[in-house]
DNA sequence: TTAAAGTTTGACACCGGTGTCTACAAGCAT
DNA sequence: ATGCTTGTAGACACCGGTGTCAAACTTTAA
């Protein structure tokens, strides 16, 4: 026994004051934290009752230096969505609330040159246990093999499995985005026009196939002018809505890839004087709070995002947590269809 | 001289490695890394080449457990509004991102009796150099408080000024309102409602003091039953909106002291059968995406929530950064009206 | 009964920095 | 030249944990 009392009484006490008062080692102690096995019952029990007593708490900054990882979880995105972003945060915190573990937030910068070495220079510096990354740059391989060859875990987050089931977390876009298409035509719909999202994303191209799949099931032809491309802003969806809306045999209803592009559209149609929904239908994705406060309000899709947030942190750093919510092998959640007033039957 | 070289060679390089190869101890690498005074300028210079050389990044981790703090500030917030936390976070990462500083954001719930214990919590755990607060927990003054004893730095952003200057950021909501309601007024407007933020909050006082302080400059009267209490959320302020219209003789103009509320006096509006503006106008405060996207769109007022945090990080940890872009004694950072669609000349 | 194997625990170095105190050199007044 | 102050840099302990390795004790097998 080497160990000495810590000299001020009144600071936090340490792993020092626990082992001289629980009369072991510091190592024990350590044992004792980090529930490591081959721990007599007695020992085990005198040194929790210690830590319990004191009000011990490790240190984060200590552990984490000895360690050579930080005890935190880093969450990377690149703005897609405000909302989705601080949700899914939530999930995660309500996943590692229990644990000591921390979360740190970082926002990157897809358009930057520098994006992948500032985030290897981040990883290097902050040495969490691991990175969740949300879409869109998710999708992003080169990352995935950034984190992978730097030895951090990493989990995924996209509209589809992105990677092995290990290492993502899924929606079902294709199959919501179907859903909702079929919603369309059972009301009577059958010139639907389709406003996409950019060029190169996944969740772009997943929900352009729930669209294809749905139009192909009811036997419909889709027209190659109803096809129009967006980058989910707002802008481009009014630009994409007007066309639509030029042709000489406008769609009865568009799908657009998100909410904001659909309240474009929704802005083209009320330019023209049209009245949403009975002159035009609209569908949106994401149940962005605009979704809720547009008139008419938008039918949409709604991604669980929180409960992803809570399984994209229980696959990263499951073995740090000592309750999960969800099995080792789920990786998808399914979205849901939230209807709301944006939809009607077709005048014609 | 007693350093040796770090045995692993493909590892980063450690103050050790530096020290050895410039021929100096630790203490002085440490001393060229903080900037510390007492240097000669020969030494100075050779330790700089090799760290350079070495590409020598001092280790996070280590500098927190040495220093007793974490080299990071914290943000806590509690989801006003996403857009908001998201921008700000920009702002504040602008500020550090030449410094080796990193950012921990901190949702927290209002509603929480624990609160103020899990806030102090993460103060002891996490040891960050300083705290950043955003509204409506800024306006606590009890978190204020915790900060000052556990001896945390932190800085208050708020609607006006929540703390004395070397602790807030503020915007100058009141003069902005008043700004917005004169330009209703001289539109012609003499029959203006105010839809209220929740009881209890600085930010909702401050936009009626605004209101207020309009009506009076121009001699109006505002009768009780047109001020109209809300909480900052969609269905109250279409209650609200309810209430103003069915009045007898209803405003032809509503101020809403958010956007979300005025989205719901909108659809208040729609439901009669009303037209924006032609029936009436409504202006928000936020500059939400909900103000863009709704239609029409929305007059309102918006925060340089950015350079907020830029401020505000300033600040805080003015003294860690090289670069700064606001003077000292700045703390009001005028707000912007935001003139759309949602105004018009009234019909009687 | 004794050797071999397994279990539990501690001493000690180490992670990579910073604080304190001291040694030494240079600059200045006496 | 002597003594004193000031500036510069090093030795060493320390922050609060974890890894390694060996000692002490227990159990099992011969």
């Amino acid at each position: 026994m080497t160990i000495t009392n810590s000299k001020r009484g009144s600071s936090k006490p340490t792993i020092n004051d626990v082992a001289a008062l629980a009369g072991v080692s510091k190592k024990t102690v350590s044992r004792v934290i980090n529930g490591s096995d081959s721990l007599s019952g007695a020992t085990l029990e005198r040194v929790q009752k210690v830590i319990v007593e004191l009000g011990y708490v490790p240190n984060p900054q200590a552990r984490a230096l000895a360690f050579g990882r930080n005890f935190a979880v880093a969450l990377l995105h690149d703005n897609p969505n405000a909302q989705t972003v601080l949700n899914f945060e939530r999930g995660v915190l309500d996943a590692i609330k229990d644990s000591d573990l921390a979360l740190m937030v970082r926002p990157v910068d897809r358009h930057s040159p520098s994006m992948l070495e500032d985030i290897a220079k981040f990883l290097q510096q902050q040495r969490p246990l691991g990175v969740l990354i949300l879409p869109p740059i998710s999708e992003r391989d080169d990352l995935a093999n950034l984190c992978r060859t730097m030895g951090v875990r990493y989990v995924r987050v996209g509209s589809t499995a992105l990677d092995d089931p290990a290492h993502c977390v899924a929606s079902d876009d294709g199959v919501v985005v179907a859903q909702a298409c079929r919603l369309l035509i059972s009301t009577g719909h059958r010139r639907i026009g389709l406003v996409r999202g950019p060029h190169g994303f996944r969740s772009a191209a997943e929900r352009e196939l729930g669209f294809d799949a749905a139009m192909d099931e009811a036997g419909l032809d889709v027209p190659d002018d109803y096809r129009t491309q967006g980058d989910y802003r707002f802008e481009s969806g009014r630009a994409a809505g007007r066309a639509l809306l030029a042709l000489d045999s406008p769609p009865t209803a568009i799908f657009a890839s998100n909410d904001e592009m659909a309240a474009g559209v929704v802005h083209a149609a009320l330019e023209r004087g049209l009245v949403v929904p009975r002159d035009l239908s609209v569908v949106g994705f994401d149940d962005s709070p605009t979704a809720h406060h547009l008139w008419p309000s938008l039918t949409t899709v709604r991604w669980p995002i929180k409960d992803m947030g809570v399984l994209a942190a229980e696959k990263l750093i499951g073995d740090f947590l000592d309750t999960r919510r969800f099995s080792q092998d789920v990786h998808e959640l399914p979205s849901a269809l939230i209807e709301r007033a944006s939809i009607a039957v077709p005048k014609t």
